[in-house]
DNA sequence: CCAGTCAGTTCTATTTTGGAACTAAATAGT
DNA sequence: ACTATTTAGTTCCAAAATAGAACTGACTGG
């Protein structure tokens, strides 16, 4: 199977990571969360050449999580600006970012510390169940598949 | 700048997405997060060449996010299990889905729905802060410098 | 002896990426 | 008027990664 045709498949991950699963995507995004918008500062940044951003922010825009929005006529420039949808990926990024932070830092630490607003300290990032609000981990999920694809995902041996 | 290279930058979320952020490398996970450990299953059901797949369980292991034990030997035989460090990841994976389940579904729905043994309700992922939580959104958050590369990373403009 | 299983490796063709140069549409300076 | 500069790209070619298929090795079971 072709890369290109991953989000043909039912699975949800699949189809998102079919926006966003490209090399240099998520980081375009971190970079987006830190209040990046424009091409020059984006290539500069990452050091992705500028072929494959162009590629990367054009598939965000088509998958809704980033608008182009034009910040200046004569010469019209656009830049880039998160969506409502792009927004609700943040969880994605920062646990992305926090593995990183507890596994793969230096002896310096983190290059950089995400503080909650409302209590003052470093975000512990934790999966959160939205409707008894209890902390979450993987054993305490148990997975039922819809019927419509009976036997097709889950694996039962 | 090379993607291979991306792992020397101080960006916790650069360095992990060194080891997961290569194409089908979340897909592998999503699957060892549903039970999957051998190769000839994860090939089936990703549909990935062998070729790709040897090279991102390889990754994955040296990243200690799986681990290679042995089921059987005569013909020694192993399989791939998530280690401590790679069920961290789950987060991630549970957010992805959660974005493509609620933006990217179909008429039929998702195709997997994830309960929450302890309530007994499908998963609604929110991201909570581990000191005061609460759920936390992009605009909870304020991002500090590590002193020690100042100036490099945050954007002040 | 032959077919089958499992976890890969090897091969070639196609696709994607990296690096550099180039373009377009202006503005600012000399 | 000419030149340099800014910004957001596009174009070109070489190098690297991926897709698809066949092949290998170490067995087991009939």
């Amino acid at each position: 199977m072709r890369w290109q045709d991953i989000d043909q498949q039912p699975c949800s991950l699949a189809r998102t990571l079919a926006i966003v699963g490209d090399r240099w995507t998520l980081l375009v995004l971190r970079d987006c969360f830190l209040g990046v918008r424009r091409f020059e500062q984006f290539q500069e940044r990452l050091g992705v050449t500028r072929h494959v951003l162009s590629d990367r922010l054009r598939k965000l825009q088509e998958g809704g999580i980033l608008d182009k929005v034009p910040y200046q006529q004569r010469p019209r420039r656009e830049e880039y600006r998160l969506t409502a949808r792009g927004r609700d990926l943040y969880p994605v990024i920062v646990h992305l970012a926090q593995w990183g932070d507890t596994y793969l830092a230096g002896e310096e630490g983190p290059p950089l510390v995400r503080i909650h607003r409302q209590c003052g300290e470093p975000l512990a990032a934790q999966l959160q169940c939205g409707h008894c609000g209890e902390t979450v981990a993987a054993r305490d999920i148990r997975v039922e598949e819809n019927p419509y694809w009976a036997g097709e995902i889950l694996i039962n041996n």
